[in-house]
DNA sequence: GACTTTCATGCAACCGGTTGCATGTCAAGT
DNA sequence: ACTTGACATGCAACCGGTTGCATGAAAGTC
């Protein structure tokens, strides 16, 4: 299958090693001591203007760039930090990564990327491994164990997403409040019975959803079923949809967008129309522009999430403390057409 | 929107930074000099094995983990490399970087991921931001010229990703191999006129395809229109169904998978029946098998891609040498639901 | 005019490892 | 018993910056 071809069989060269300028380099240069040069950098105030100038001729001159290695082991602190998530190819995390490489990127921090396979222990090697080169971690719907995090949060500044745990910062989507709406939006639709596709057990967002869900329905005097789909994808969606249709629901809550799309296929195959004879709708929004029709949706925020979560995490940087806090981001419903009135 | 809210507003707390262990107290508990621990666990052969174990036992007991910035600094290498693509977002990505990372994580190797965002200039201050901090990059389908790759290229160990540029490694997925197969599958249809939604200008692949597919046209005497998608996106393809329809073609190969769903859904909307009355086919089959009726596609392979391209730059950094590489992965045409006989 | 004060700059130690070379030990060779 | 060699370990310089403190000259005070 790979056909690889050497374009050229024997034209190996050795790799010729920016040999990097050096701080002394430039000091010589400029005739001043070599902590000087590193003052025009970091403190010029500290410096006369005429004398920081001609530093920075020299260092201009020579092609000279601090570096960063050097610099972290002195200091301490070698702007990154760690992102770390369960599945890049989730359509969820892509947005959220984005945002937080965006706010990261404002502060000239680096951000480490580790995706964890949605498996507890690649992601404690991955929290290991990152440790030492990163001033600071965000966990994105962590998999691990409470003790584990704690264990993590003690060795260095760590903000979670989507995990909920006392004195640890932490950013939440809460999709209660869109869920309410969805459950609102299906009864004034004149649906009696609903569906609950549920998402993976151990994650703190189907809880969240699965009881918001329940207390709704029950507050609108809705027939309410849960349907378990094992993981959050789309071949487990549209494998449990027999099992909806068989529970006599006329609309569908489900775990994620993703899920949502294989209920959506499943029913197209079945030749139920949707949404004339079946409403459903989906968690998260990330799809929900790009189905026809467009899937009804609830909002996702995760790029808002990646984007707080990391400014929380320099502003503990900077401040060298931590304080308790817990963001909750609400998201609403978004109606497009996958529901429509009860058959 | 945002809904913050503090759980408790002044249980403010210092960080109390992990102190770190340094080698010079496992030297001093293991009663040996800092080299014999450094040799314990770079060259533990240059020592006696009962040496060996005291200093690791002694490290153990003191929960010593080795400096990885301070072990840069003398070594010259970190162990991370950076990788580099336009969109995060775009779905032929993420099993890219899933794939570079697992291959990076064999070898011990940390990811720096960097989204450009399909920008030039951020692409080209994301190369300069990383350079000091990795070992070598990976450019994934670049936007740069070929000057300022080349520029990078003599400053560190680069492979490309989609990208033909003599004289510096590179994996190039041939879509050429795919695009024939389905103009092929498309004339044996009956179609004989198609139209190619094309992509980003500078980039290589879509060079590459519009040219595979111009070829095999003619080779098929069939007629071939462009019609040019400005970005690779959902919106583009729905935006430009207008002028395909008005081409008169019957069936339609776009740049990407992504750009065919929006093309997909624009059909929807005007009521044109997929495949009935007008064939689709999208490229990199990436949502294939989740749209409903499933894509036609040509594979995509970007998984192999990453992996090919991280070994190949982990194997210039161990040999210090480079070789003008060129791999190239063919691909092929994937049937689904959205091809059939022209009307 | 002698005595502080201010402030730009240099000196040297330090961050935490790595590594070439020197040293000391012990066993084998003659 | 004396040399030789092999080999385990220590010494100290080095990677490239940062930073507390010392120094010395110019400016301010009485």
């Amino acid at each position: 299958m790979v056909s690889g071809s050497r374009a050229s069989e024997f034209q190996d060269t050795m790799i010729k090693r920016a040999k990097g300028v050096t701080i002394s380099q430039v000091a010589d240069a400029a005739g001043v001591a070599r902590s000087s040069v590193s003052r025009a950098f970091t403190r010029p105030d500290m410096l006369l203007p005429e004398t920081v100038e001609r530093i920075l001729k020299a260092a201009e001159a020579l092609g000279y760039v601090p570096n960063h290695t050097a610099r972290a082991l002195s200091t301490g602190r070698h702007g990154n930090i760690g992102l770390i998530v369960p599945d890049i190819a989730n359509p969820f995390f892509p947005p959220l990564i984005q945002a937080a490489q965006l706010e990261a990127d404002r502060s000239d921090f680096c951000i480490f990327l580790g995706n964890t396979e949605e498996n507890p222990k690649q992601e404690d090697k991955l929290v290991g491994r990152f440790a030492g080169q990163v001033e600071g971690l965000v966990l994105t719907s962590s998999r691990l164990s409470d003790e584990r995090i704690r264990a993590h949060a003690s060795q260095l500044p760590l903000v979670l997403i989507n995990r909920d745990l006392e004195g640890i910062p932490r950013v939440l989507i809460d999709s209660g409040s869109g869920v309410r709406q969805a459950v609102e939006h299906l009864a004034q639709l004149g649906h009696r019975k609903i569906v609950y596709v549920s998402g993976p057990s151990n994650s703190w967002s189907n809880k969240q959803r699965r009881a918001a869900i329940r207390t709704a329905a029950s507050s609108f005097r809705m027939e309410l079923e849960v349907v378990p789909a094992v993981l959050p994808s789309y071949s487990s969606g549209r494998n449990v949809v027999d099992a909806i249709l068989s529970a006599g629901a006329t609309a569908a809550i489900a775990f994620d967008d993703v899920t949502a799309q294989g209920v959506l296929a499943g029913l197209s195959e079945r030749k139920v129309a949707v949404p004339a004879t079946f409403s459903l709708i989906g968690c998260d929004d990330v799809l929900g522009a790009v189905t026809y029709p467009g899937l009804t949706s609830i909002s996702n925020r995760s790029n808002e999430a990646g984007r707080l979560a990391i400014s929380l995490l320099l502003e503990m940087l900077s401040n060298r403390s931590i304080r308790d806090v817990r963001y909750v981001l609400e998201t609403h419903l978004v109606v497009r057409g996958t529901t429509a009135a009860a058959g």
